[in-house]
RNA sequence: GCCCUGGUGGCGGAAUUGGUAGACGCGCAGGACUUAAAAUCCUGUAUGCAGUAAUGCGUGUACGGGUUCAAUUCCCGUCUGGGGCACCA
């Protein structure tokens, strides 16, 4: 019988439907193994053969591990939310749920065709209420919940609050805003907004701003792959970056774990690098330059205003005279000074105190400008000048400031009752509500932090950038200078972050008329603006060293300003030095100084003045997590009086936040008809005024969360829905990664309905043990699904915190596009006269070697092939001189092309344009040209799966994906070539079943020629499963079938485990065979074959034998054999004899079972 | 521009830890079987030179250097294809 794949796989299916043989249960003896396949996207394009490669990868990973006794979980479903079916309901009205139900149908089908052992009763669907119920309960968890810097964990929101009513926020910064400082009193004096606006800055899901591309015409927010080349893709109108308020994941505060734990992971090295670059660690310093006073004419110099900035408390006329006076002092600090710095650095007393710090005429020992307070040390010396510390108290005090003095003594001896003394002290001032008056030097005018990653070199800034969206822009832009800045963020505006960074040839920026200090030197730094600072990297503010960056360097020259070389002779002038190595320069203190000492001395003396500080900066952003779209999940969040709270808080208001419980959940899209967006920029859900104002409870107007909100909400008009709800919903939904981040959590427990996947199913199957999918997740969903298994460890509410523990990635397949080739000509009639019939002419299409060689004017047989088809023009066009040019070219469909001849009768069906095409042939074909490039429908050149197993059948097509070559390496499809593995299965299938005399299987005794091929496949085809090596795998089942059939081996001793060995790559066909052979039970159930050592080793090798590294003979050795025997053979061998040319071996190498080489 | 990754015959690729480059398959050429076709089977197939031939010698893993007894494999530089760059999924 022959091998009739369409009765075969049919066969097989049905059996497996029947048996129900990839159910797969939650209770099992057997040790658990979980694969899974990154979540597809139901495009309305349905599959394409490159989409399966992954899937068929993990498909036989699975059944191996089946065959191997592993309870194996294999689940499939899809991320059935997303911006494509929301587009396609915009353009053709249909709802998005019918077409994603119709694209997923669609996939199932083809997934099915292939035969994956899936369990479909796990499948999951991100846009079912029964699955994004608890992608909205997980989301409130992030809400609910804050990030614990020294337990290094995400903990509930509501300790956090226990927290702040007992001690205020002294011990747990504010990752919003560092300076941020309340006390438990000033907390309670709160109001249920103020609280709850706080606690937004600690929430790991909080609100914030963020741009998004606006497009005015189209009223609504366009996603980065709307905006094509500065305009709306639909449509071409014009678009800007529009700030908007937005929901945030607070990622950022995982970016330390996110790295580390990378390390753990079996991830490829280059994957863990993305990420690690991602996430881009760098450890530098923040510094803070004070704004100077002077502005546009401030050509150098120290300001005469007293109005100086922040600290710059000393009188300017002194301050160089006495700057190293002081740093003197600082140098040489007594013990007790020491001693005290130490608990007053760092804000310990919650505010910051400066030592050795200029005041006016005088340099403190240490104080804090905020409180007026003034802490000195002293020593013997001031014994002797009691009358001058009584004048310079005195002169302090006018200035407000309260002095206190402590002995050295009493530092020494016990440091907390001067410690206690100044808590004192200082609560004392605060009372007096010195805290809140000005200095009598003048309210500075502010500071701009920088982060820089090379502090050392700070004597190179010669000017500043600010990020065009920097908040202080405004506020330090001079009048001359206002309009110039205006311009220019207009333009910003117009241009997207990637094209900002990536454009480092076109330099562009506007001065702002604005100066900071140095703090050092006390320079003037001139102030500008420029895209290449991005507001959401570091500080949004850069210190610029042209000396010693590309990009400064660039700026510098482009708009002449002078350049300060730090570098000596590594600085030419020309180019920036960015090197890391060699030694600073022309730069004060940190002169003749490595570049790693420098960085070190600059940042502790930054310390010291106060002036900046030791910084980690990442550069991963927290994660934008709101979409002005419908598609989405729906965020459980109600508005009352514009204060956000997670619909579980409100409705049960007799709980403390985060502990409401799910009933509300989930918060279900509403049908919508008309797709448009909502008003000024919002999704279009804000379009549906019933959904969006919801009635006030009635429990919550009775028992009002907090004394105090009540008034407020009855009274204040909300700023959604003008004043008519007195509760409104969020209108924007969540984005594609959301549903993606946690599903192969719900494959575990697909079905239950009070959580999201109980504990016992998740400590079951535990982490995913292999995930494949594409490299273009490595920075994404990725990181995402990362950091919530890390949230949702942290809550107690998962037993692990890394998602998945292998990661494979696969490669794309691209798609082999044809061309044809139009000729381009210049013709006019030979006679003078009108061009009446120019439209009418026929386009000419031009076989491609000919094509080639008229676009190549410089070929050798140019002129031949030129004349020739002029000659064919002629004979076409009589009545015209027709001159031929070159050829542009145009896409065919590659369904219609056979390999590259171009069926010309389907083309013309397919194009009925080209009807009347005429073709210049070569032997009669026409030759199409080829490229690779993404498979895509716009490029004509998709290959449907579908299509290949009706012609081929799903085991071919199996085998032929991954036959084509390594998993994780990109290669275009090429159908021709499946006839080969086609032939291979149609083969095995011979040694089974012969088209003549049927079944041929016998039960004779097998050779041991035959059990060597056999073990050597097996032991092959274990070791390349488990490295994922698959395309060498399928070559040693045909090295396997070709043996065997050479052998003509028909025995049942041999082909009975070969079949349970191909089960995996050809399941249906394993699976008739083994039915043939008379097996109860599938094959999928059967135990995979273990190879004998035996049968495979041998014990000689033949080795090939070099003189200086090239090869000259092959000898036969045992594997046992010693260097000494070799040596003495090897060497009396004729060929090697004569290769030495009779020199004496200078060396003998001899590695054991490689090679032998013989060095003259 | 930045990060990651690839480049080996006409094509997909193999060479698992630095040890015989081109396994296996496609394509192509020749042959067998056949009235013919399909199917199947056999032979050859990186390249240059020499030879009727067996074979021999040289070159060759994008390009240019380097390390090594030995490099597709390790290092440096260059060119080039692909993926990602934060709202496609």
């Amino acid at each position: 019988m022959e091998y009739n794949f369409t009765d075969i796989e049919q066969r097989a299916k049905a059996k497996w439907a029947k048996d129900e043989v990839y159910k797969v249960s939650n209770e099992s003896d057997k040790p658990k193994c979980y694969i899974l396949d990154m979540f597809p996207y139901p495009s309305g394009a349905g599959l394409h053969v490159g989409h399966p490669l992954g899937y068929i990868a993990s498909d036989i990973y699975a059944r191996y591990k089946k065959l191997c006794g592993y309870n194996v979980l294999h689940p499939m479903g899809f991320d059935a939310f997303g911006l494509p079916a929301e587009q396609y309901a915009i353009e053709t009205g249909q709802h998005p749920a019918v077409t994603t139900e119709k694209n997923i149908a669609r996939y199932r089908e083809q997934l099915d065709n292939i035969g994956f052992c899936y369990d479909w009763s796990r499948q999951v669907r991100t846009s079912e209420p029964q699955y994004y119920k608890w992608t909205q309960w997980i989301f409130l968890q992030l809400f609910h919940s804050w990030y614990d810097r020294v337990a290094n964990k995400a903990r509930p929101i509501k300790e956090l609050t226990a927290i702040f009513e007992k001690e205020g926020n002294k011990n747990i910064p504010c990752p919003e805003d560092d300076a941020l400082r309340f006390d438990s009193v000033q907390w309670k004096d709160y109001s249920e907004k103020q609280q709850r606006d706080t606690l937004m800055q600690y929430r790991l899901a909080y609100q914030g701003y963020a741009q998004v591309w606006w497009c005015e015409q189209l009223g609504t927010v366009l996603a980065n792959d709307e905006v094509v080349n500065g305009v709306s893709e639909r449509g071409g109108y014009p678009v800007e970056r529009k700030n908007m308020r937005q929901w945030f994941l607070r990622i950022t505060e995982y970016a330390d774990r996110l790295l580390t734990s990378l390390d753990n992971l079996e991830w490829s090295d280059s994957m863990k690098e993305m990420q690690r670059n991602w996430i881009g660690k760098s450890i530098g310093a923040e510094i803070r330059f004070d704004l100077s006073p002077t502005l546009s004419e401030g050509e150098g110099g120290v300001s005469q205003d007293p109005q100086k900035a922040g600290w710059n408390t000393a009188e300017p006329t002194l301050y160089n005279l006495i700057s190293p006076l002081r740093k003197d002092l600082k140098n040489n600090q007594t013990e007790a000074e020491h001693i005290l710095w130490k608990h007053l650095k760092a804000n310990q007393l919650g505010v910051k105190f400066r030592r050795q710090h200029v005041i006016g005429r005088f340099i403190a020992d240490f104080v804090c400008l905020p409180a007026k307070l003034i802490i000195e040390a002293d020593g013997k010396i001031h014994e002797n000048q009691k009358e001058y510390d009584a004048l310079r108290t005195e002169y302090l005090n006018e200035k407000g400031f309260k002095v206190i003095r402590f002995t050295n003594d009493e530092i020494i001896t016990n440091i907390n009752p001067v410690i206690e003394k100044i808590k004192n002290a200082l609560t004392a001032r605060a009372e007096n509500e010195v805290r809140n008056t000005s200095l009598s030097f003048g309210e500075g005018r502010g500071e701009v932090p920088v982060f820089t990653t090379r502090p050392d070199t700070i004597f190179g800034v010669d000017f500043m950038v600010l990020a065009p969206e920097h908040e202080l822009v405004d506020d330090i832009t001079t009048t001359e200078q206002k309009e110039a800045i205006e311009n220019y963020k207009t333009y910003v505006k117009s241009r997207s972050e990637r094209e900002r960074i990536s454009e480092v040839k076109q330099v562009t920026g506007c001065f702002t008329g604005a100066y900071a200090i140095h703090p050092f030197t006390q320079k003037q730094i001139p102030i500008w603006i420029s895209e290449y600072v991005l507001a959401g990297y570091g500080t949004g503010a850069i210190m610029a060293v042209p000396s010693g960056d590309e990009r400064d360097h660039a700026f510098a020259k482009h708009f002449n300003i002078p350049i300060t070389n730090i570098f000596g002779d590594n600085y030419n002038g020309n180019e920036a030095y960015s090197s890391k190595t060699g030694i600073i320069e022309n730069s004060g203190f940190l002169t003749g100084l490595s570049i790693a000492d420098a960085t070190e001395a600059v940042i502790n003396e930054l310390e010291d003045i106060d002036a900046g500080k030791r910084k980690i900066n990442y550069r991963l952003r927290d994660a934008g997590f709101s979409r002005q779209r419908y598609w989405g999940e729906p965020f459980p969040i109600i508005y009352v009086d514009d204060i956000p709270y997670g619909i579980d808080e409100n409705l049960s208001p007799t709980l403390s936040e985060g502990e409401g419980g799910v009933s509300q959940l989930p918060v279900e899209l509403p049908y919508i008809e008309n797709y448009k967006p909502g008003p000024e920029g919002q999704g279009p859900l804000a379009n549906l005024k019933d959904w969006v104002n919801i009635n006030f409870p009635e429990s919550i107007q009775d028992n009002n969360i907090k004394t105090g909100a009540q008034n407020e909400v009855r009274n204040t008009s909300l700023s959604f829905g003008e004043g008519r709800g007195e509760v409104s919903r969020e209108t924007n939904t969540m984005p594609g990664y959301a549903g993606s981040s946690w599903y192969f959590l719900r494959y575990m427990d697909p079905h239950n309905d009070t959580e999201f996947a109980s504990r016992k199913a998740t400590d079951y199957w535990n982490q995913v043990d292999l995930y494949i999918g594409g490299t273009e997740h490595a920075v994404g969903h990725l990181l995402y699904s990362r950091m919530w298994t890390k949230a949702l460890y942290d809550l107690g509410h998962i037993g692990f915190d890394e998602p998945f523990k292998k990661l494979l990635n696969q490669g794309m397949i691209q798609g082999s596009s044809r061309f044809a080739y139009r000729l381009l000509f210049s013709w006019g009639p030979i006679m003078p006269g009108p061009l009446t019939n120019y439209r009418s002419l026929p386009t000419i299409f031009i076989s491609k070697n000919d094509a080639d060689i008229l676009n190549d004017t410089k070929s050798l047989n140019y002129q031949t092939v030129k004349d020739k088809i002029d000659k064919i023009l002629m004979a076409i066009y009589p009545a015209t001189k027709i001159d031929s040019q070159r050829t542009d070219s145009i896409r065919i469909d590659v369904a219609i092309v056979d390999g590259f001849e171009l069926n010309i009768e389907a083309f013309k069906k397919w194009r009925p344009e080209y009807a009347n095409a005429e073709f210049i042939l070569e032997d009669g074909k026409y030759i199409c040209g080829a490229e690779v490039e993404k498979m895509s429908k716009s490029k004509y050149n998709v290959v449907n799966p579908d299509d290949i197993v009706a012609q081929y059948g799903a085991d071919t097509f199996r085998m032929y994906e991954m036959f084509l070559g390594p998993i994780d390496v990109s290669k275009p499809w090429d159908t021709k070539g499946i006839e080969g593995v086609h032939r291979f299965l149609k083969k095995m299938w011979r040694l089974y079943s012969d088209e003549q005399k049927g079944w041929v299987v016998n039960d004779d005794a097998a050779t041991d020629e035959e059990l060597r091929i056999l073990h050597k496949t097996i032991k092959k085809i274990s070791e390349d499963i488990e490295r994922f090596s698959f395309n060498t795998s399928v070559s040693q089942f045909m090295i396997c079938i070709n043996e065997l059939t050479t052998l003509g081996c028909h025995k049942r001793a041999i082909l009975e485990p070969l079949v349970v060995a191909i089960c995996p790559f050809a399941p249906h066909m394993a699976e008739e065979l083994w039915q043939q052979l008379g097996n109860a039970g599938s094959v999928i159930n059967a135990a995979f074959p273990i190879h004998e050592d035996r049968y495979v080793t041998e014990n000689t090798k033949k080795y090939p034998v070099a003189v200086n590294g090239k090869t000259r003979v092959d000898m036969e050795f045992p594997l046992d054999a010693e260097q000494t025997t070799i040596e003495q053979e090897v060497l009396a061998n004729e060929i090697i004899q004569k290769w030495m040319e009779g020199k004496a071996p200078k060396k003998f190498i001899y590695v054991k079972g490689k090679m032998i080489n013989v060095v003259v």
